[in-house]
RNA sequence: GGGCACGUAGCUCAGCUAGGAUCAGAGCGUCGGACUUCUAAUCCGACGGCCGUGGGUUCAAAUCCCACCGUGCUCGCCA
């Protein structure tokens, strides 16, 4: 699915990604840096002296600074005057490649940008080809655990956002010289599946689960909420702990090995798997590794860790023999930061202390906890040497990792980054989703319906098209609103559903970039050949032209701000952008059949065809030849 | 109650990290225009907002600080 349509050769090949806008601003600091020397006025530089506009016009320069402003009390002068010794000043400095005039307007200096930085723009693109904005020297290894579903459950949309998320997310990282290995950190461990072994053992339909597996699991599942629930609400408190103890018991056989539970369990997990595998394709997202929670403890990283935490004394043992790592409120301070945080090494709690949460590691029944799992994952990842460990989990569990980390420090590993990407919740119109009480859309159900969607705009734009197209276009068009829909909000904001929205293909929506870039490329494909842009350069451009070009110079900008934020919504506001711009050129101005810019503008299509293309491959929306 | 997020047009959201200049923006919805032209899944126009409230910092605040209000999440030997 990640085709590209055309590769245009690269002219030459350079290691690092060249972003005229950032050596713009370098240089215009670097120059300013000199001259406020010169006045004696350093002290007054500031955090962001320079200033990146998204658009220029006559007024405006594309880069542009207020420093005037700043200086104005300093200096005792107005803005303005000193706005204009300033551009003076660089101006006697010497010409900046890429800028064309210096002038002041009020307390600001703006700098115009040239043709030269256009064309050099364009050289850029078509030379790195998709290199365009990547880091190719490594920064960091590390370990990027997204999606994790929990086995005998389907995926529900917040698996979908948390999938997507972290797939883009995770592209993003590589473009920015991460070097990632991604891992599928299955649920598959824990009392929950006592619970459902037990249905499994009591029910009598089992034959079921031979035929449709996940809505059986799903059931068994749901049967066992249902009798706590019955229990509960009869007040049968006695005959509820027997139920619970129960649960427990079946998982702590399993825990212990005992082969006819682990049998069934090995069973459960595959037809999981399977489906999991089935959805993976759909959306396009691969993993490197789909080590469960299981896999931690099979292999006895969760032995280890409690071994090491009882020796080293950070854990105390309860009356009821129980194992946990007091965590204290003062141990919660910069956690993630291997430099600075700074945790307790003891586990001396008096008597009244409350200042600290208890983080289990043994229950009173000798089984693990979510957290002894974490924690086994956290040494076991620590031995395969990464630099950092990404978790890509709701912002529900914020708490949760930071004690989780903080446990981790105290065990010793003190080198690694912990990063907790977290994100808003989805609820449905009518509460939030349980899966318990079979209040949940899944994944499948929104992609199926996307794709219907799809299908019917594709047969009515296009009726005589043939069934294979139509179901191509469909799924690219489909695989495209959904990866969209879920980057393009800020990643903490909370959402909730509608099936509507997210369904649809109007709008602020995937589809809208997809079309602008199939526009793009069918008039690459009509054309013969992509000419130089330096050759051509002297080839007028209006303004839809300018405005185009400068979209495509931000491109390295904004994979920075995404790396930044941990967020791949930026990119995606960015892909609106510069289909609205391209949209707007297109509609204006003719490029094939143009009388004097034709070649110039085929270099700046092909420039834009390319951009999209590289963003494409980072967001995973699909390149479609037709729609 | 403590902690963490979020609060911008009727609705869904950008803009906030690094305060700047018509910076109040997009989409949906409503109304009205544009296809003999490289695909109209497009484009153009109109309507629509004391940027939650109140203070503060600053030459300058949607953006930073404080307080308050509202919403969500969280504070399990669940995951």
């Amino acid at each position: 699915m990640r085709t590209r349509f055309h590769r245009l050769k690269p002219i030459s090949t350079q290691s690092a990604t060249t972003c005229m806008l950032q050596v713009l601003r370098d240089r215009i600091i670097e120059d300013m840096t000199a001259i406020l020397e010169e006045w004696g006025c350093e002290a007054v530089a500031v955090a962001n002296p320079v200033e990146i506009n998204e658009y220029t016009d006559e007024e405006k320069g594309l880069v542009a600074t207020p420093v005037a402003f700043q200086l104005a009390s300093e200096l005792g002068r107005p803005p303005a005057d000193i706005a204009a010794d300033l551009a003076a000043a660089f101006r006697d400095r010497g010409p900046i490649g890429g800028i064309d005039t210096i002038e002041t307007v009020g307390g600001y200096i703006n700098f115009h940008v040239d043709e030269a930085f256009t064309t050099r723009t364009l050289e850029v693109i078509l030379e790195e080809d998709a290199e365009y904005g990547v880091v190719e020297d490594t920064v960091e290894s590390a370990l990027f655990e997204f999606s994790s579903p929990n086995i005998a459950k389907p995926m529900h949309i917040g698996h979908l956002r948390n999938t997507v998320l972290g797939d883009v997310l995770g592209n993003v990282l590589e473009a920015r010289g991460y070097d990632l290995v991604r891992d599928n950190h299955i649920g598959d461990w824990g009392v929950q599946f006592g619970h459902i072994l037990y249905e499994f053992e009591q029910a009598e339909d089992t034959d079921r689960f031979e035929s449709e597996p996940i809505d059986y699991l799903l059931e068994l599942y749901q049967r066992y909420g249902r009798h706590e629930a019955e229990l509960e609400e009869k007040d049968r408190t006695d005959d509820l702990e027997q139920l619970r103890d129960t649960g427990r018991e079946y998982f702590a056989r399993l825990e212990a090995g005992e082969e006819e539970l682990r049998a069934l369990w090995e069973q459960f997990s595959e037809a999981s798997r399977d489906r999991f595998e089935t959805t993976y394709d759909g959306l396009g997202v691969d993993f490197d590794t789909w080590h469960g929670e299981s896999f931690y403890v099979t292999e006895s990283w969760t032995s280890r860790v409690r071994e090491r935490a009882t020796e080293s004394g950070i854990a105390v043992e309860t009356d009821d023999g129980a194992s946990v790592i007091p965590v204290f409120d003062d141990d919660l301070t910069a956690v993630e930061d291997p430099e600075r945080a700074d945790v307790r090494t003891d586990a001396d709690v008096a008597e009244d202390d409350t200042d600290h949460e208890a983080f289990v590691i043994t229950k009173r029944d000798g089984t693990t906890t979510y957290g002894t799992r974490d924690l086994a994952t956290i040494a076991y990842r620590v031995e395969q040497g990464y630099d950092e460990l990404f978790y890509v989990v709701g912002s529900e569990q914020r708490e949760y990792f930071q004690q989780l980390f903080a446990a981790a420090r105290k065990l010793g590993y003190t080198d690694v980054r912990f990063t907790h990407v977290d994100y808003g919740l989805i609820d449905l119109p009518e509460g939030s989703m349980s899966t318990r009480a079979g209040r949940l859309i899944t994944a499948e159900d929104v992609l199926d319906q996307v794709r219907e969607n799809a299908r019917s705009v594709v047969e009515e734009n296009d009726p005589a098209l043939d069934a294979p197209t139509t179901s191509e276009i469909a799924d690219g068009v489909a695989l495209g609103t959904v990866r969209f829909e879920n980057i393009a909000k800020r990643r903490t904001k909370n959402t909730t559903f509608d099936t509507e929205r997210a369904t649809s293909l109007e709008g602020d929506t995937g589809p809208y970039v997809q079309y602008a870039a199939t526009r793009g490329l069918n008039i690459l494909l009509e054309a013969d050949e992509v000419p130089e842009p330096g050759v051509v350069a002297d080839q007028p451009f209006n303004e839809f032209d300018h405005q185009l070009a400068v979209q495509l110079a931000r491109y390295p900008l904004v994979l920075e701000r995404c790396e930044e934020r941990y967020d791949p919504a930026p990119l995606a506001q960015y892909l609106l952008d510069l289909a609205r711009v391209f949209n707007k050129l297109y509609h204006e101005n003719r490029v094939l059949d143009a009388d004097q810019s034709r070649e110039r503008r085929l270099a700046l299509v092909a420039a834009t065809v390319e951009v999209f293309e590289t963003a494409f491959e980072v967001t995973g929306i699909p390149m479609l030849r037709r729609m």
